[in-house]
DNA sequence: ACGACTCTTTACAGCGCTGTAAACTCGTAC
DNA sequence: GTACGAGTTTACAGCGCTGTAAAGAGTCGT
């Protein structure tokens, strides 16, 4: 079971190894006759270049590292989709890794350019901070999506999260809704990303000339449904009044759902809810999820942009890339009467 | 920007290329006193492999494609999650790509091996028929997911779809319900998936003595929860009655419980819904949804054996290995009083 | 006619690492 | 003392492909 190599293929058209390889790759300066001779060749033999072999020779594995904390979270694994077909239009693949939100993890896909498996990184940071992610990462281009603290000389991509939050908040300052919370940033620390969102809330509450209760914040431990609709829950019932929510990602919007219709909390009527993330699953919740919707094409698309031109050899400081966002009105949230 | 390679650490060293390497590699004939030396100079120099020279060494990239059609299914990035994890604790990264589930998908991935991008496959297959995935696979080792038509000298693991489906329909019999539909199958041709989840529906029925009707059969055309939820609205608008529903997977399951809700049909009281697969947001629900899962972790230990062993050598006929299952009992459709 | 340029093909060396086998040393058994 | 086996280190060739530069031919302009 030998594979066949460009040797193989030299041999049986005639030619040299190289004149096989131009052909192959389509380089334009081999001549129609002979062009044809070797795919011939090629054809009869059954040629398939050897990504490996090319990947040595060029130092370029047109590999791409897409690094996220968990793809179980809906999310990301629709972020991940897009990502693929974005690198895929570029003429790249890409390799996915979950680094678990921990630092040996975030270390470890650091280390796949050194190990010649991806030209570059795309990926969403967490727990490193941005001091040692510039020391792990010892020159590998790197996109960094969010808006958590990074390295001063690398790209990054996000959001605008505090327009985005005050944009909805004040859509339900527009529903009339006058206590509202906000439910689902870190219990302890929070995220960079947590704090803009908060601070975005914040804005638009005073914008609207309604006091902010810091009793309205609901902090959850895990990010995820079950945990934001217990922390809610608990608040509820240590008796927590809002008549709107904005959720900081569309899971602790689901995990609300189930906690304000437990008791008797209707939605939208009783408490207009807002998630964060625009979830395809989003549309299938009773109510269907109003949400802040990423742009993720442009985000996909600028981030790969951001990386690529660095591989291209652009050396210049760090880029700082805002893409857009919209309020996807749902069942949950819907337009306001006016 | 020169890199590190073994030659440099060699010379540091004093010793030559090999010894490094064996050094590198951890084989075990190597002295204390030499191994040290030969760390010392790795460290000192920040020396690290690239991968991409080794494979090409070795034949091997200890790289295993993942195949799926969607990344953006739920279930299939919680599988992807859990085979990630599998594989890592195997030595084997993961090159997760998303066939669309298009015959031209698939045929992409299938073509990875050649290229020496990966050793071997794991795969769901939709749009091949197995004459043609024998034909595209030109010897790659693959281990196909699911009960769909394979190649008969392939190995697959899948989990007992027949039994299952009876196990969910006994459930909902034991409940004292009599009215039971089936929903999500495709609206065309039967995936075999579909099938077997049928045959098992229709098998658990006619034990219990229940009349198949053929009206409580309510296909989708599209396996998402808003096709879903339209295709059992308009049932049920057309005067469809049931008691008791069998999705085919959770996405149907979440569909379902909107177009109940809607008209005012309460689940599980009116209506006892089971859905398929067990996704993490099926606890999130409302009510929450009780499930068939399949044992992923065994799905994700036996296929990966079993590509594993044809990699190491094994010669044999194709393999069927049949995994575990179990009804996840949540709100949708409690434990039957008894 | 000569020089410059473009097109075409090819020889050569190298990308980084590993498998194989040889050479050498040391310890043990007969 | 000798032979054998195990441990240790190393030389060599090769995995498949590409970049670079050279060689040769043809065309065009001066």
């Amino acid at each position: 079971m030998h594979r066949v190599t460009l040797q193989d293929v030299a041999e049986r058209a005639g030619v040299s190894m190289k004149t096989v390889s131009n052909v192959v790759r389509g380089y334009r300066h081999v001549s129609p006759a002979m062009r044809e001779r070797v795919q011939t060749a090629v054809d009869e033999l059954g040629y398939r270049p050897n990504r490996i072999g090319r990947n040595l020779a060029t130092g370029r594995s047109r590999m791409l590292g897409l690094a996220f904390p968990d793809l179980r979270r809906p999310y990301f694994a629709e972020l991940a989709h897009v990502f693929a077909r974005v690198a895929e239009d570029r003429g790249y693949r890409l390799l996915l890794s979950e680094t678990g939100g921990t630092e040996e993890g975030e270390r470890a896909v650091l280390h796949d350019r050194e190990a010649g498996i991806v030209d570059g990184l795309v990926m969403h940071p967490q727990a490193l901070s941005a001091a040692r992610l510039d020391e792990q990462r010892r020159g590998m281009h790197v996109v960094f999506l969010g808006e958590d603290p990074q390295p001063a000389d690398t790209d990054q991509v996000a959001i605008d999260n505090v327009a985005a939050a005050e944009e909805a908040v004040r859509h339900l300052v527009a529903s009339g809704r006058t206590r509202i919370g906000f439910l689902g940033h870190e219990t302890g620390t929070l995220s960079r990303t947590s704090e803009l969102r908060l601070e975005g809330y914040r804005m638009a509450l005073a914008a609207a000339g309604l006091e902010h209760d810091p009793a309205l914040l609901v902090p959850r431990s895990v990010g995820d449904a079950v945990d934001a609709e217990a922390a809610l829950g608990a608040a509820l019932d240590g008796g927590l009044r809002v008549d709107a929510l904005l959720c900081r990602e569309d899971l602790a919007a689901i995990g609300a759902l189930r906690a304000l219709r437990r008791r008797g909390l209707d939605v939208p009527g009783d408490v207009t809810v807002i998630g964060w993330d625009a979830i395809d699953l989003g549309e299938s919740t009773d109510p269907s999820l109003t949400s802040v919707a990423p742009d993720t094409r442009a985000l996909a698309e600028r981030a790969l942009d951001l990386v690529l031109e660095r591989l291209d050899g652009f050396d210049g400081p760090g880029r700082h890339v805002t893409v857009g966002h919209r309020l996807v009105l749902r069942e949950s949230a819907p337009a306001a009467e006016r």
